[in-house]
DNA sequence: CTTGGTAAAGATAATAATTCTCCTTTAGGA
DNA sequence: TCCTAAAGGAGAATTATTATCTTTACCAAG
Protein backbone atom coordinates (compact mmCIF):
# COMPACT_ATOMS: atom_id res chain seq x y z
CA UNK A 1 0.00 0.00 0.00
CA UNK A 2 0.88 3.54 -0.88
CA UNK A 3 1.21 6.09 1.74
CA UNK A 4 -0.96 8.18 -0.37
CA UNK A 5 -3.62 5.59 -0.34
CA UNK A 6 -3.12 5.37 3.59
CA UNK A 7 -3.72 8.68 4.30
CA UNK A 8 -7.39 8.47 2.03
CA UNK A 9 -7.76 5.39 3.75
CA UNK A 10 -7.59 7.53 7.29
CA UNK A 11 -9.16 10.39 6.59
CA UNK A 12 -12.06 8.37 5.11
CA UNK A 13 -12.36 6.49 8.60
CA UNK A 14 -11.47 9.90 10.71
CA UNK A 15 -8.87 9.51 11.31
CA UNK A 16 -5.59 12.60 11.47
CA UNK A 17 -2.84 12.26 8.66
CA UNK A 18 0.20 12.43 10.98
CA UNK A 19 3.51 11.43 10.72
CA UNK A 20 3.56 9.25 13.55
CA UNK A 21 0.76 7.19 11.78
CA UNK A 22 2.54 6.65 8.63
CA UNK A 23 6.27 5.72 9.83
CA UNK A 24 4.34 3.39 11.94
CA UNK A 25 2.28 1.97 9.26
CA UNK A 26 5.20 1.85 6.48
CA UNK A 27 6.89 0.05 9.39
CA UNK A 28 4.28 -2.97 9.71
CA UNK A 29 4.77 -2.46 5.68
CA UNK A 30 8.18 -2.95 5.43
CA UNK A 31 9.23 -5.64 7.83
CA UNK A 32 6.69 -7.94 6.78
CA UNK A 33 6.50 -11.44 8.46
CA UNK A 34 4.18 -10.18 10.04
CA UNK A 35 6.33 -8.36 13.19
CA UNK A 36 5.89 -7.94 16.67
CA UNK A 37 5.11 -4.90 18.14
CA UNK A 38 9.02 -5.26 19.50
CA UNK A 39 10.31 -5.21 16.14
CA UNK A 40 8.00 -2.37 14.65
CA UNK A 41 8.81 -0.31 17.90
CA UNK A 42 12.96 -1.67 16.87
CA UNK A 43 12.64 -0.62 13.66
CA UNK A 44 10.82 2.58 13.50
CA UNK A 45 13.73 3.55 16.69
CA UNK A 46 16.24 3.98 13.60
CA UNK A 47 15.22 6.83 12.05
CA UNK A 48 12.25 7.98 14.63
CA UNK A 49 14.33 7.73 18.12
CA UNK A 50 11.36 9.98 19.73
CA UNK A 51 7.91 8.56 19.09
CA UNK A 52 6.80 7.05 22.24
CA UNK A 53 6.38 3.35 22.59
CA UNK A 54 2.39 4.35 23.90
CA UNK A 55 1.95 6.06 20.81
CA UNK A 56 3.00 2.63 18.74
CA UNK A 57 0.79 0.78 20.85
CA UNK A 58 -2.42 3.09 20.56
CA UNK A 59 -1.64 3.80 17.03
CA UNK A 60 -1.58 -0.45 15.96
CA UNK A 61 -4.75 -0.39 18.04
CA UNK A 62 -6.74 2.29 16.10
CA UNK A 63 -5.49 0.62 12.80
CA UNK A 64 -6.53 -2.87 14.00
CA UNK A 65 -9.69 -1.25 14.64
CA UNK A 66 -10.47 0.54 11.41
CA UNK A 67 -9.22 -2.34 9.58
CA UNK A 68 -5.70 -0.84 8.23
CA UNK A 69 -4.05 -3.45 10.30
CA UNK A 70 -4.91 -7.17 11.46
CA UNK A 71 -3.77 -8.80 14.18
CA UNK A 72 -2.05 -11.87 13.50
CA UNK A 73 -2.16 -14.96 16.01
CA UNK A 74 0.95 -16.60 16.78
CA UNK A 75 2.01 -19.98 18.22
CA UNK A 76 3.43 -18.66 20.98
CA UNK A 77 1.78 -15.35 23.05
CA UNK A 78 2.91 -12.12 21.90
CA UNK A 79 0.19 -10.48 19.30
CA UNK A 80 1.88 -10.02 15.69
CA UNK A 81 0.09 -7.76 12.73
CA UNK A 82 -0.39 -8.01 9.00
CA UNK A 83 -0.77 -5.66 6.73
CA UNK A 84 -2.08 -8.23 4.34
CA UNK A 85 -6.19 -7.46 4.50
CA UNK A 86 -7.77 -9.92 1.73
CA UNK A 87 -9.03 -13.73 2.89
CA UNK A 88 -5.79 -15.82 3.22
CA UNK A 89 -4.04 -18.62 5.16
CA UNK A 90 -0.80 -18.79 7.50
CA UNK A 91 2.38 -21.13 7.42
CA UNK A 92 3.98 -21.46 10.90
CA UNK A 93 6.99 -22.59 11.23
CA UNK A 94 6.97 -23.61 14.59
CA UNK A 95 10.71 -24.35 15.32
CA UNK A 96 11.91 -20.71 13.57
CA UNK A 97 8.30 -18.75 14.56
CA UNK A 98 7.98 -17.06 11.33
CA UNK A 99 4.82 -16.71 9.23
CA UNK A 100 4.48 -16.42 6.07
CA UNK A 101 0.73 -16.21 3.98
CA UNK A 102 -0.22 -18.77 2.12
CA UNK A 103 -3.08 -17.91 -0.36
CA UNK A 104 -5.10 -20.55 -1.94
CA UNK A 105 -8.84 -19.68 -3.46
CA UNK A 106 -9.24 -22.92 -5.12
CA UNK A 107 -8.95 -24.56 -1.31
CA UNK A 108 -10.72 -21.33 -0.28
CA UNK A 109 -14.06 -22.24 -2.72
CA UNK A 110 -13.47 -26.36 -1.56
CA UNK A 111 -14.07 -25.39 1.77
CA UNK A 112 -16.88 -22.72 1.66
CA UNK A 113 -18.84 -25.39 -0.43
CA UNK A 114 -18.56 -27.79 2.47
CA UNK A 115 -19.50 -25.59 4.96
CA UNK A 116 -22.54 -24.20 2.34
CA UNK A 117 -23.70 -28.49 2.38
CA UNK A 118 -23.33 -29.15 5.76
CA UNK A 119 -23.36 -26.34 8.31
CA UNK A 120 -22.26 -25.95 12.15
CA UNK A 121 -25.09 -26.16 14.86
CA UNK A 122 -25.92 -23.37 16.14
CA UNK A 123 -22.65 -21.55 14.54
CA UNK A 124 -23.27 -18.66 12.14
CA UNK A 125 -19.08 -18.87 10.29
CA UNK A 126 -17.82 -15.31 9.70
CA UNK A 127 -14.56 -16.55 8.50
CA UNK A 128 -12.44 -20.00 8.40
CA UNK A 129 -8.80 -19.25 8.28
CA UNK A 130 -6.47 -21.91 8.13
CA UNK A 131 -3.34 -22.21 10.58
CA UNK A 132 -0.93 -24.28 8.98
CA UNK A 133 2.04 -25.41 10.87
CA UNK A 134 5.16 -27.33 9.74
CA UNK A 135 8.67 -26.55 8.62
CA UNK A 136 9.93 -24.89 5.76
CA UNK A 137 12.28 -26.64 3.69
CA UNK A 138 15.30 -24.85 1.87
CA UNK A 139 16.77 -21.48 2.89
CA UNK B 1 -8.40 -38.20 30.86
CA UNK B 2 -8.27 -39.57 34.17
CA UNK B 3 -6.01 -39.25 37.61
CA UNK B 4 -4.51 -42.85 37.04
CA UNK B 5 -3.83 -42.26 33.67
CA UNK B 6 -1.99 -38.93 34.30
CA UNK B 7 0.11 -40.52 36.52
CA UNK B 8 1.06 -43.03 34.14
CA UNK B 9 2.09 -40.30 31.53
CA UNK B 10 4.05 -37.92 33.47
CA UNK B 11 6.01 -41.37 35.33
CA UNK B 12 6.63 -41.79 31.11
CA UNK B 13 7.61 -38.47 30.68
CA UNK B 14 10.21 -39.08 33.44
CA UNK B 15 8.30 -36.19 35.81
CA UNK B 16 7.04 -36.49 39.15
CA UNK B 17 3.88 -36.83 40.34
CA UNK B 18 3.01 -34.38 42.97
CA UNK B 19 -0.39 -32.86 44.61
CA UNK B 20 0.11 -29.52 42.59
CA UNK B 21 -0.26 -31.31 39.13
CA UNK B 22 -3.04 -33.21 39.63
CA UNK B 23 -4.58 -30.88 40.63
CA UNK B 24 -3.94 -28.38 37.96
CA UNK B 25 -4.48 -31.10 35.38
CA UNK B 26 -7.39 -31.70 36.90
CA UNK B 27 -8.67 -27.86 36.53
CA UNK B 28 -8.16 -27.86 32.99
CA UNK B 29 -9.99 -30.78 32.34
CA UNK B 30 -13.23 -29.90 34.96
CA UNK B 31 -13.19 -26.11 33.95
CA UNK B 32 -13.34 -27.41 30.05
CA UNK B 33 -13.87 -24.73 27.53
CA UNK B 34 -10.21 -23.88 27.25
CA UNK B 35 -9.21 -22.04 30.29
CA UNK B 36 -6.79 -19.05 31.03
CA UNK B 37 -4.46 -19.63 33.50
CA UNK B 38 -6.60 -16.91 35.31
CA UNK B 39 -9.46 -19.09 35.23
CA UNK B 40 -7.20 -22.21 36.98
CA UNK B 41 -5.79 -19.95 39.44
CA UNK B 42 -9.36 -19.13 40.57
CA UNK B 43 -10.52 -22.61 40.36
CA UNK B 44 -8.07 -24.25 42.21
CA UNK B 45 -7.59 -21.70 44.81
CA UNK B 46 -10.68 -22.49 46.44
CA UNK B 47 -9.73 -25.87 46.97
CA UNK B 48 -5.61 -25.59 47.36
CA UNK B 49 -5.11 -21.85 48.07
CA UNK B 50 -1.76 -22.89 49.03
CA UNK B 51 -0.32 -23.51 45.58
CA UNK B 52 1.86 -20.58 44.58
CA UNK B 53 0.89 -19.08 41.09
CA UNK B 54 4.35 -19.80 39.87
CA UNK B 55 3.31 -22.95 40.25
CA UNK B 56 0.44 -22.82 38.27
CA UNK B 57 2.63 -21.30 35.28
CA UNK B 58 5.79 -23.88 35.63
CA UNK B 59 3.61 -27.19 35.89
CA UNK B 60 1.17 -25.14 32.67
CA UNK B 61 4.62 -25.10 30.50
CA UNK B 62 5.96 -28.27 31.31
CA UNK B 63 2.67 -29.89 30.35
CA UNK B 64 2.41 -28.18 27.11
CA UNK B 65 5.82 -29.20 26.40
CA UNK B 66 5.09 -32.65 27.28
CA UNK B 67 2.38 -32.97 25.24
CA UNK B 68 -0.36 -33.05 28.25
CA UNK B 69 -2.06 -30.51 26.93
CA UNK B 70 -2.23 -28.05 24.43
CA UNK B 71 -2.31 -24.30 24.11
CA UNK B 72 -5.01 -21.98 22.11
CA UNK B 73 -4.68 -18.41 21.40
CA UNK B 74 -8.30 -16.87 21.51
CA UNK B 75 -9.36 -13.79 19.67
CA UNK B 76 -8.45 -11.60 22.24
CA UNK B 77 -4.83 -12.55 22.85
CA UNK B 78 -4.69 -14.32 25.78
CA UNK B 79 -3.08 -17.94 25.79
CA UNK B 80 -6.01 -20.76 27.06
CA UNK B 81 -5.40 -24.16 27.45
CA UNK B 82 -7.10 -27.06 26.09
CA UNK B 83 -7.11 -30.69 27.52
CA UNK B 84 -8.22 -32.33 24.38
CA UNK B 85 -5.51 -33.79 22.46
CA UNK B 86 -6.57 -35.26 19.55
CA UNK B 87 -7.02 -33.23 16.28
CA UNK B 88 -9.68 -31.37 15.84
CA UNK B 89 -10.46 -27.40 14.93
CA UNK B 90 -11.97 -24.65 17.52
CA UNK B 91 -15.07 -22.19 16.93
CA UNK B 92 -14.25 -18.87 18.02
CA UNK B 93 -16.68 -16.56 19.13
CA UNK B 94 -15.38 -12.88 18.29
CA UNK B 95 -17.67 -11.06 21.10
CA UNK B 96 -18.24 -13.23 23.82
CA UNK B 97 -14.52 -14.77 23.51
CA UNK B 98 -16.13 -18.43 23.88
CA UNK B 99 -14.42 -21.24 22.11
CA UNK B 100 -15.87 -24.68 21.77
CA UNK B 101 -13.94 -27.49 19.83
CA UNK B 102 -14.80 -28.93 16.59
CA UNK B 103 -14.20 -32.03 15.09
CA UNK B 104 -15.03 -33.80 11.69
CA UNK B 105 -13.40 -36.09 10.06
CA UNK B 106 -14.94 -35.49 6.74
CA UNK B 107 -13.83 -32.11 6.34
CA UNK B 108 -10.44 -33.26 7.75
CA UNK B 109 -10.10 -36.06 4.81
CA UNK B 110 -11.38 -33.38 2.12
CA UNK B 111 -8.12 -31.14 3.42
CA UNK B 112 -5.78 -33.77 3.50
CA UNK B 113 -6.77 -35.47 0.27
CA UNK B 114 -6.55 -31.60 -1.06
CA UNK B 115 -2.80 -31.26 0.19
CA UNK B 116 -1.67 -34.67 -0.91
CA UNK B 117 -2.44 -33.20 -4.54
CA UNK B 118 -1.29 -29.88 -4.38
CA UNK B 119 1.82 -29.47 -2.30
CA UNK B 120 3.06 -26.05 -1.18
CA UNK B 121 6.51 -24.97 -2.43
CA UNK B 122 9.14 -25.33 0.29
CA UNK B 123 7.00 -26.31 3.20
CA UNK B 124 6.46 -29.89 4.98
CA UNK B 125 2.87 -29.75 6.58
CA UNK B 126 2.71 -31.52 9.96
CA UNK B 127 -0.67 -30.12 11.14
CA UNK B 128 -3.47 -28.03 9.66
CA UNK B 129 -6.21 -26.69 11.99
CA UNK B 130 -9.14 -24.37 11.00
CA UNK B 131 -9.78 -21.13 12.72
CA UNK B 132 -13.55 -20.69 12.49
CA UNK B 133 -14.68 -17.08 13.92
CA UNK B 134 -18.87 -16.31 13.69
CA UNK B 135 -21.87 -16.05 16.21
CA UNK B 136 -22.80 -19.17 18.38
CA UNK B 137 -26.67 -18.67 18.03
CA UNK B 138 -28.78 -19.16 21.06
CA UNK B 139 -28.03 -20.39 24.48
C1' DC C 1 -2.52 32.54 6.17
C1' DT C 2 -4.05 32.57 10.80
C1' DT C 3 -6.43 30.62 14.34
C1' DG C 4 -8.85 27.57 17.52
C1' DG C 5 -10.88 23.26 18.80
C1' DT C 6 -9.77 18.69 19.25
C1' DA C 7 -7.60 14.45 18.25
C1' DA C 8 -3.36 12.58 18.80
C1' DA C 9 1.39 12.34 20.66
C1' DG C 10 4.67 12.33 24.51
C1' DA C 11 6.16 11.17 29.07
C1' DT C 12 5.64 8.62 32.71
C1' DA C 13 3.04 6.20 36.22
C1' DA C 14 0.25 2.26 36.99
C1' DT C 15 -1.30 -2.18 36.16
C1' DA C 16 -1.21 -6.89 34.75
C1' DA C 17 0.91 -10.94 33.39
C1' DT C 18 4.62 -13.74 33.54
C1' DT C 19 9.25 -15.09 34.81
C1' DC C 20 13.00 -15.38 37.92
C1' DT C 21 15.56 -16.14 42.17
C1' DC C 22 16.43 -18.22 46.13
C1' DC C 23 15.43 -21.13 49.51
C1' DT C 24 12.64 -25.09 51.36
C1' DT C 25 10.22 -29.21 50.70
C1' DT C 26 9.21 -33.58 48.77
C1' DA C 27 8.90 -37.55 45.53
C1' DG C 28 10.73 -41.60 44.65
C1' DG C 29 14.73 -44.51 43.64
C1' DA C 30 18.76 -46.65 46.04
C1' DT D 1 15.05 -44.79 55.68
C1' DC D 2 18.12 -41.85 53.34
C1' DC D 3 19.71 -39.05 49.51
C1' DT D 4 19.33 -36.14 45.82
C1' DA D 5 17.38 -34.04 42.09
C1' DA D 6 13.19 -32.23 41.00
C1' DA D 7 9.54 -29.53 42.28
C1' DG D 8 7.11 -26.11 45.06
C1' DG D 9 6.54 -21.61 47.69
C1' DA D 10 7.09 -16.68 48.37
C1' DG D 11 7.89 -12.72 46.69
C1' DA D 12 10.97 -9.76 43.83
C1' DA D 13 11.88 -8.53 39.17
C1' DT D 14 10.88 -8.13 34.54
C1' DT D 15 8.02 -7.33 30.62
C1' DA D 16 4.18 -5.91 28.14
C1' DT D 17 0.50 -3.10 27.99
C1' DT D 18 -2.68 0.45 29.52
C1' DA D 19 -3.98 4.77 31.73
C1' DT D 20 -3.42 9.53 32.87
C1' DC D 21 -2.24 13.92 32.14
C1' DT D 22 0.03 17.58 29.53
C1' DT D 23 1.57 19.30 25.28
C1' DT D 24 1.57 19.41 20.40
C1' DA D 25 -0.06 19.77 15.84
C1' DC D 26 -3.56 18.46 12.33
C1' DC D 27 -6.92 20.59 9.74
C1' DA D 28 -11.23 23.04 8.98
C1' DA D 29 -13.29 27.51 9.11
C1' DG D 30 -12.80 32.11 8.51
Amino acid sequence: MTTDRLRELLKEKGLKVTPQRIVIFEAVVNLKNHPAVENIIEYIKIKHPNISIGTVYKVLDSFVENGLLKKVKSENDIMRYDAVLHHHHHLYCATTDRIEDFEDPNLDKLINDYFRKKKIKSFNIKNITLQITGEFNNK
